[in-house]
DNA sequence: AGCACGCCGACT
DNA sequence: GTCGGCGTGCTC
């Protein structure tokens, strides 16, 4: 006989525990998933086995039960539960949602319908390319590493174009010779596509398996199967695939590592790159970290020797960097244009288009006008769920909530005071398609956002329209911003780059940054030369200026100064608590009672790293009352500051009923 | 007595 | 979160 604790897959914050059962079945281990009787009803529920023990605590020896049923299917390995716990802690979540990251989300398919995600995948045969000395270089390094076995960690600095995708298939190939396992990753599911065609062009199809969250149920039930029985060596995914069940991990890949997406933006809020180091460290694998603009904070753990640099600094032909020109657009305003093309923009798309070469126009706003207004009250059209500010969609004649996705009639008259004088203020994607129409009627135009390809196959028929050149002048969000590759486009113009400054959040700069240095990527990858037009109010910002001369290291010298000056991550970890309830006045309470808490378990010198409770900025959703706090935890003593918060949870677990909950975001992307 | 309903509280 | 237990109070 022996004894196995378990979590069991009820959802509660309350239940959220370790529990003792007896097992009689020999095959149970470490990772099992098994099946136990639970609390009165003792209905059946799913577990999994966190640990092994030979005898039960005297305490709950009168109330053990036994496990009832072994699942054969499904198990994890022992590295998968270290890993799952360590989740828990450094996430402050519940122990089944760790546990369920590495576990299929879907069940086995009824019959075996489940289709093959690779259909209409081509494999792309691009032949073994020569590679430039830089990439030579950088090669031998990772395949040292993997010839030797070693855990090493790299971050592949990389210009746009200057062939990380080769790199990374050489050093699948090495990794997999060895008899290893692979995983890349890439921020969003319509870039696995491209990878993937690369992949199984190297490697054939029946040795790679894709994750991601589009698959239904049965196919990822599929290709987790396939990877946890070894079928397949290589996985590819966004980032939920860093969790993909090998045995043996050699080389995880983590492309565009800066990407914002591979921040988990449920329960549990993981970072893609820790766990993926995480991993890497147990598996004494290989970890790539690959971007033409590195986090700030992977960029300073670099330089202190946590990652290895190496740096590809030229184009893959030698191809020319485009040039870029800000434009000012407060000089604009006085000179009298009110338009949100700038007088350089337009003549720049007229030679451009003279030229017979292709335009893009990148607007981070999607809708007409960004807020709506009334002349004569003041009143401000807000979203009666969220509170926050809607925008005016002209197509459809409707205001919408951007957070909540609420659509509600426009109003033409003012609903507080019944004013006429109701106006439109700000500009979105829509409006920049009307202006550029009202300019350049006679070119070909289209536009991409979220609304106007939410019909499937929309987007990759207006991208391919583009491709052919049918398309002359592509406007859009961010959707087009990144990853795309087009011979022909002779100029991109940001039309406001100050939009991701003028967000509250200290990554704002950086964002701005990257979105500038991406954005200048898409233009000259021909034969040509491409030029960038950025507009902005503040040409002036360190952010701007350095993106626009494309000077990574100028940036990050200043971003770096400005993060430590502050205080901000990577000099501290930014520990952001939420309490939600149906009753204000109880999510309130519960904020400020943790506030004490927690500001109680610290010495005086420190409290003043927890700031008082404040009402979230997004105050109400859905019927739930929102109020967070920010705790800024210095360098070096997460570890401890994670304690504190999982000791007050645990403490509260065992108090009677709340009527609030409180979950953590660490270091989140936003700051709700 | 018989039952419907709602709240309480423990769960190994 | 969930389910059984149990008290309350209504109905037959």
């Amino acid at each position: 006989m022996k004894y196995v604790n378990l979590v069991i897959n009820n959802r509660s914050d309350s239940t959220d525990s370790i529990y003792t059962y007896a097992c009689e079945d020999d095959s149970v281990d470490v990772g099992s998933k098994v099946f136990v009787p639970f609390a009165r009803g003792n209905r059946l529920r799913e577990a999994y086995v966190a640990s092994l023990a030979d005898r039960v605590p005297e305490k709950i020896k009168e109330k053990i039960k036994y496990v009832e049923k072994t699942d054969g299917d499904i198990s994890l390995t022992g590295e998968m539960v270290r890993t799952a716990l360590w989740l828990r802690e450094r996430y402050l979540c519940r122990y089944i949602d760790a546990f369920k990251c590495f576990l299929p989300a879907g069940e086995k398919a009824k019959r075996r319908q489940s289709r093959d995600p690779f259909e209409g995948r081509e494999a792309e045969d691009s032949g073994v390319k020569r590679l430039t000395p830089e990439q030579k270089k950088a090669l031998a390094a990772v395949e040292k590493a993997a010839e030797e076995g070693a855990h090493e960690r790299f971050l592949l600095h990389g210009v746009t174009g200057s062939g990380k995708t080769e790199i990374y298939i050489r050093a699948a190939e090495k990794v997999v010779s060895g008899g290893r396992s692979v995983i890349i990753l890439v921020p969003e599911i319509s870039l696995t596509d491209q990878i993937t065609d690369r992949f199984i062009g190297r490697f054939g199809r029946e040795s790679v398996a894709v994750l991601h969250s589009r698959l239904t149920p049965g196919e990822r039930y599929d290709q987790w199967k396939k990877i946890r029985s070894g079928t397949v060596k290589i996985a590819i995914g966004a980032r939920s695939a860093v969790f993909a069940p090998f045995e043996d991990i050699g080389l995880i890949v983590v492309d565009e590592e800066h990407e914002t997406t591979y921040k988990s933006d449920h329960t549990p809020k993981y970072d893609t790159g820790e766990i993926a180091l995480k991993r890497c460290q147990d598996h004494k694998g290989i970890l790539i970290l690959g971007s033409a603009t590195p986090s700030v904070t992977t960029y300073k753990r670099a330089e202190e020797g946590i990652y290895r640099i190496i740096e590809l600094p030229e184009r893959y032909n030698r191809l020319r960097l485009p040039s870029v020109e800000l434009v000012d657009m407060r000089e604009e305003m006085k000179s009298g244009n009110r338009s949100i093309i700038s007088g350089r923009l337009h003549k720049e798309m007229e030679n451009a288009l003279k030229a017979e070469r292709q335009v893009i126009l990148l607007l981070n706003r999607r809708g007409y006008s960004t807020f709506v207004s009334c002349r004569e009250c003041g009143y401000v059209a807000k979203c009666p769920e969220c509170g926050l500010p809607l925008t005016y969609h002209k197509e459809e004649n409707s205001i919408v909530c951007h957070y909540c996705g609420r659509h509600m009639r426009a109003p033409s008259l003012c609903p507080q005071c019944g004013s006429r004088y109701i106006k439109y203020f700000g500009s979105g994607t829509e409006k920049a398609e009307e202006t550029v129409s009202q300019l350049f009627g006679e070119f070909e135009t289209e536009r991409v956002d979220m609304d106007s390809v939410r019909k499937k196959g929309e987007l990759e028929r207006k991208l391919r329209a583009f491709g052919r050149g049918r398309t002359r002048i592509l406007i859009g969000t961010q959707l087009i911003a990144k990853g795309l590759d087009f011979k022909n486009v002779g100029l991109v113009g940001i039309l406001s780059a100050d939009t991701a400054l003028n967000i509250p959040d200290f990554r704002s700069p950086e964002r701005t940054f990257q979105l500038i240095t991406q954005a200048a990527g898409r233009a000259g990858r021909g034969d040509e030369e491409g030029k960038v037009i950025i507009q902005t109010y503040q040409p002036e910002h360190y952010a701007v200026e350095y993106g626009s001369r494309q000077d990574y290291k100028g940036f990050y010298r200043a971003e770096i100064k400005f993060r430590e000056y502050m205080g901000y991550p990577p000099f501290s970890d930014m520990f952001q608590m939420i309490f939600t309830s149906a009753d204000r006045q109880e999510a309130e309470k519960g904020a400020f009672k943790w506030y004490e808490k927690i500001r109680g378990a610290l010495d005086s010198e420190e409290r003043n790293n927890v700031f008082p409770p404040q009402e979230a900025y997004m105050s109400r959703i859905k019927d739930t009352y929102r109020f967070s706090m920010l705790i800024k935890c210095p360098r070096g003593k997460r570890k401890m500051y994670s304690s504190i918060i999982g000791g007050i949870k645990e403490e509260e677990r065992k108090e009677r009923k709340k009527k609030y909950t409180a979950s953590a975001d660490i270091n989140p992307y936003s700051f709700a």
